[in-house]
DNA sequence: TATGAATGAGGATTCATTCAT
DNA sequence: CATGAATGAATCCTCATTCAT
């Protein structure tokens, strides 16, 4: 029954709160005061549920990166066919113009990939949800091929592809590259599925 | 007149390790103490060349990417075809397996991923150097076309989407990904080269 | 009708788990927390008892102590001999050797030494324990000297004498000198009874 | 050639403010910046010297004592007879009256006996201090035995007991017990000295 | 140039104490 | 009575930066 136990309210308040700090500040520039601030407490109440700055830190992006995957999955579900269900699924991980959402979980990604090659738990987490985006590609790709939408490729070679394409294209739009928009990042997303995963040549149905 | 006047050795010192600093400790733990060490020479002394330890860092950031850039460009200048200039150039570019070679390039490009949208000038930076990488890329596409080496695609529209994946890759490997390994990014890279530069098939377009 | 007025279980409880926690942790270690777990209270309801922490420790010192002069005293009045109750007392009095019991009044005495001179409460409450002891001594001495079992010296003098050499003996047990011995302590103290009270040559003097 | 190595000026300034706040404050009332006022530094300046508080603390105590003990041993090294180095020894030892001279060592050593039950460093550094004290007064009985001016008793049995009499007797003056003062324990233990070293029945002489 | 002592501001963390429930 | 969330003051410690030498 200890502080640590379970998820309380105000807990919560405070990952959701750094979370957003983190955006504003960067990981290395979050106080434990201005996630206070955030959350509407006082630093002492904060420091109540957490026993160190880092562990809030460290928590909040796990927190922050699994509700993302989890309601983009979620979002992602409802369409019919399997390659709009991916489609979605790019469309919402894609980060939006920064100028007008600037709080991307992009953002977050970028800090925990900084950080990740000297934080065993960062990278750790970030290993497990990358893995999960990967698996979730793997899947969708599988479950188009079983449905006949995509031709047989190996999903799991096509998953891993996918995902290197997305980092590169989250940095570049995150990042407001010139060369680069969210439009044009969702062309390309486009354009690998189709030429790699829609039968344009449909072979088998001739 | 003053110290900023002309590069003085001790200052390249100073930035070369700095560079060292921040692959070994990340951009956030460096400090000046660690410079002074790497760089062997008192804190006081490093606080000599420079105004503030934001400024080292930034310098170190730029200037360790752009001799990394020069320097693989020379590299890859040496060699016969535009084709194995381009393989060269990715081979440089990649990071080595974190493993053997620690202090890989992408480290520093991960923090100044991280660090560009709350530091304009790491940003400014960032985005000449990415220009010359996409600008390399470009290039060595038109040569090849000019060449017959290469089909005559679009190659800026090429050299982005390139850079695009050689960002995910880079990041990939540098954070030894289980599902990606040097190797693995190298042949990737070759197979959108063949794949869209190549003409395997100079069909009938001609 | 306040709090302050009887002495409740409760706080008896609390003054307790002070002492405990004191033994344990030492004076400045120990925390509201620590006393709250002791006595199987929250941090809250012990503060409902007393206004500061330092009214706590303080009160604790001084009851804990003074309990263990009543039931020392009151468990060597059964003994016949008034020889036998000061050795007894002795026994009593003497810290067990600290391996076997870790929570010794002598732990509580020492904290006792070291803030009597910053805090007037902690040395009037010290005084008068002190004086309890050493006039228990002088009292026991003069039962003595009264029954005829001890020799006719000055009671008083005796007494503060003996106090003395129980200090430095309870100290050097408690802290377990290597030079000395909760047996070799108890002897020492035998000696000095006999030597000055017990009339072992009541030679020509009379 | 870290600052660690060898003693500074400024280290021993340390020390000294440190060892006159503790007796000032109490060793757990002693904040760093207490002891950087006493030394007329910044608080930033004396953790230049030391890592931890705590360590700051622990090596005053020991500075402090050792430092004393060798002075006493050099003040009474003059003397001619060994009866008067070791009366010599007991005065410089004893607490002046705590009005005149508030800062006796004893007020160190109240602290260190409180510490030491959970402090193995403290512990160890009182063991050897404790040591060296009852390794003086042996030593000086022995030069007595060798002189001729004390009877042939057991050295090591009567250091130990003078120590354990000047514990009891020291933390009675530097606590101004009424019951006891300056005068009234030098007096004690120059009886102790005469009863059991000075040959009043010189036995083997008839 | 070069050193390293010195400063002082800044931030994490702890914990006594309060108070709504 | 009882809880435990909440506060905020206190303090250690770090470290960029300065400066006398």
């Amino acid at each position: 029954m200890t502080v640590e136990d379970g998820p309380s309210p105000a807990r919560a308040r405070v990952l959701q709160a750094a979370a957003t700090a983190i955006c504003e500040r960067g990981l290395a520039g979050t106080r434990v005061a201005d996630i206070a601030v955030h959350a509407g407490m006082s630093p002492g109440h904060v420091m109540y549920y957490f026993s160190t700055r880092e562990e809030i830190l460290v928590e909040a992006l796990r927190w922050a990166n699994e509700r993302f995957l989890e309601e983009a999955l979620a979002e992602a579900a409802v369409l019919p066919t399997v390659h709009e269900r991916l489609l979605r699924l790019v469309d919402l991980a894609l980060p939006s113009d920064p100028a007008e959402e600037p709080h991307s979980q992009w953002l977050l990604w970028l800090d925990v990939w900084a950080r990740s090659p000297r934080n065993p738990i960062v990278d750790a987490n970030r290993r497990e949800l990358e893995g999960r985006w990967i698996a979730t590609y793997a899947d969708l790709a599988e479950q188009g091929i079983a449905a006949g939408e995509f031709r047989p490729v190996d999903a799991q070679d096509f998953a891993v592809r996918f995902a290197v394409l997305m980092d590169g294209l989250g940095k570049a739009v995150v990042l407001a590259d010139s060369w680069m928009s969210r439009e044009r990042a969702q062309r390309i997303c486009a354009e690998m599925i189709e030429a790699e995963l829609v039968d344009e040549s449909p072979v088998g149905r001739s």
